[in-house]
DNA sequence: GAGCTCGGAGGATTACAAGC
DNA sequence: GCTTGTAATCCTCCGAGCTC
């Protein structure tokens, strides 16, 4: 087919050269002296068909490569592949073992470290051991210091309405002070968001006033007098509250000294 | 210069789809 | 089912370029 498409010149061309590799062959084969052109012709068919073996050869090796490389991969057993297929076959396989073996790498050093850990650690290891005790120490002071910042900055929201003219009708519970100056007081109100807000805020108040209880029983314990524990430590009414605690220096003063209440 | 490698051209073979 | 056209693949030949 392709012959027919093949330029006449060519065409014309290889016809002549065949031919004249016949007659070369033939003359040789009846022992006929050749002209020394023919000779010629015939060194250079000599030459050529060395090439081609040559080539042949390569051709071969270059194939028993392929086999062999298909024969190294998975499931191919009477798989026809081609030539290309094999190489992307090939090239994916090679991927596919390298991610397996970056896998098999992590998994044998997880169990190294296991196994390190387990088996006696040395002086070294403890002061590792130890050394990464305190800092997540440190992290956990660092956390409940920032819990605690975000507890005196509701506080004092809760002060300042207390402070404020508008009467509330919230429970209000007045702490005594945890230091030597008798009048000061610490005013704890419920808020009014809790009973909107989240469930955190509502947490916060509770805790706020377990605390203040807390503290009034220490107060207590440490005083004895019963007619201090009435005037130190009261429930009142919302109105009382405003009135008391306007007079007092308290919001202010009492705030470096919440710190140790608190704590 | 001989040998080797590479790329292009052409032919053979095979597989597959489409038309009858 | 058979024929035909086509695409894909492989092999061989050949010339050109590179290496030792």
């Amino acid at each position: 087919m392709e012959y027919f498409m093949m330029p006449t010149e060519k065409a014309l061309q290889q016809f002549k050269k065949s031919e004249k590799d016949v007659i070369g062959g033939l003359c040789s084969l009846a022992n006929i002296p050749l002209s020394p052109e023919t000779a010629q012709d015939q060194e250079r068919r000599i030459r050529r068909e060395i090439a081609n073996s040559n080539e042949r050869r390569r051709m071969q090796s270059i194939n028993a490569g392929f086999q062999s490389l298909k024969t190294l991969l998975p499931h191919t057993d009477g798989e026809k592949l081609s030539k290309a297929a094999i190489l992307q076959q090939t090239s994916d396989y090679i991927f596919a073992l390298e991610q397996e073996k970056t896998q098999l790498l992590q998994q044998n050093n997880q169990l190294k470290r296991f196994i390190q850990e387990f088996s006696g650690s040395s002086p070294k290891r403890r002061h590792i051991l130890e050394e990464e005790k305190a800092e997540e120490l440190r992290r956990e002071m660092l956390e409940l210091r920032q819990q605690l910042d975000k507890e005196r900055s509701a506080r004092m929201i809760l002060e300042e309405q207390v402070r404020s003219p508008a009467p509330t009708h919230h429970p209000t519970v007045i702490v005594p002070a945890p230091t030597l100056t008798p009048h000061h007081v610490t005013v704890v109100t419920m808020s009014p968001a809790s009973n909107t807000s989240t469930v955190s805020t509502s947490r916060q108040n509770l805790d706020t006033i377990v605390q203040a209880i807390q503290h009034i029983e220490r107060a207590q314990e440490r005083r004895g007098s019963a007619e201090e524990e009435r005037r130190r430590a009261v429930i009142v009414s919302p109105a009382h509250v405003s009135m008391d605690t306007t007079g007092s220096d308290t919001a202010s003063d009492s705030e470096g000294e919440e710190d140790c209440s608190m704590n």
